[in-house]
DNA sequence: CGCTTTTTTGAGTATACGCTCTATTTTGAG
DNA sequence: CTCAAAATAGAGCGTATACTCAAAAAAGCG
């Protein structure tokens, strides 16, 4: 089915509308005329968009995935600062996105199996990149590097989740401050 | 109103009830239907016994918040250790309320007010015991062992993130290395 | 037992939610 | 300009939820 450019412009303010709520107000926020009204859409528009208000929240889910490794081969982000510089990056950069991730990993994917997949398997990728980076820098065992690496990781989002719970609180000072210890 | 021995008796069932639903299918399993059903209660019994059914879950999540205090009578009398402790119990012994922990500190999860307050305060309460008990133990400034107490407890939320993504990591054996550094 | 208070019942209410459907307007390719 | 396809509005449906209320039953004190 070919859109026209209103109905492609709708869509977009359709999932800027999601990703703003799903930040703000978390999942049990996000209902459909929240959306609706945010978006200035009637049910009616929604419904020729998209199938249901599950399929525009997993949309905009994925896209939150996706966005915390921007760099999915690790070309050039191979040093443990350069990682920790990534996440820092992410996490002050795109707060929105990483709100939603951070929501969707401690509340679950909405029950989503291959979504709940996605982000464990993302978290073990990002965890054993770094542990490789920790055991290239210091020499240490495999299963040294390993610990290190989640226990940093675990710094990091913990970091995170205090500067999510206060803006004010100076997240990338402490996150490079973690990292050189 | 004082309060004949049937009617104290429901009020247990419906809070063993509300406990064992929290447990297993989590704040949205918990519903008033299901709480009703399990307590073989009837809605007009429920209501004479308590204001609504928020009442209910604050009552529940208050009562396993209280129970992994190590000394609730006495501040000043833990140690890093013990608080440490407690918070791995807290953690791995109502893994469904960590999860509500955890989600109310990302924000969203829930719109209760009260529940929220109640959750943020106890965070900070564990943060300025801990605070102290590393103020005992190592004699340090009180902003420097507020900070700390700050960065320990933002790395056992980061493991508590990670386990809940993964439930065969160790969190246990891992927050005990990050607390012995 | 008699009588007041408490407890229980369950049909009924109000509200919020996701979603459907039809009529109408707008778009844009030919 | 024409006209089929796309977009829109918005009333309304079905369902689930928390909660109410009046009437009946049970409890317990004297």
């Amino acid at each position: 089915m070919a859109r026209y450019r209103p109905g492609l412009q709708t869509r977009d303010r359709i999932l800027e509308s999601t990703r703003w709520l799903l930040a703000r107000a978390g999942l049990d926020g996000t209902t459909l005329a929240a959306i609706l009204d945010r978006a200035k859409v009637r049910s009616g528009s929604f419904y020729n968009l998209f199938d249901s208000k599950d399929e525009v929240i997993l949309t905009v889910i994925k896209e939150a995935i996706n966005a915390v490794d921007p760099h999915p081969d690790g070309v050039g982000k191979d040093t443990v600062e350069e990682l920790v510089g990534a996440y820092i990056e992410f996490i002050t950069g795109q707060p929105t996105l990483a709100k939603i991730y951070l929501q969707t990993a401690v509340g679950g994917a909405m029950n989503d199996e291959a979504l709940a997949h996605r982000v464990l398997s993302h978290h073990q990728t990002r965890v054993s990149r770094l542990a490789d980076a920790i055991r290239r820098k210091t020499g240490t065992t495999k299963a040294k590097s390993q610990t290190e690496a989640e226990l940093l990781l675990a710094g990091l989002n913990g970091l995170a989740f205090h500067w999510l719970l206060d803006p004010s609180f100076d997240f990338a000072a402490r996150a490079r401050d973690l990292a050189s210890r």
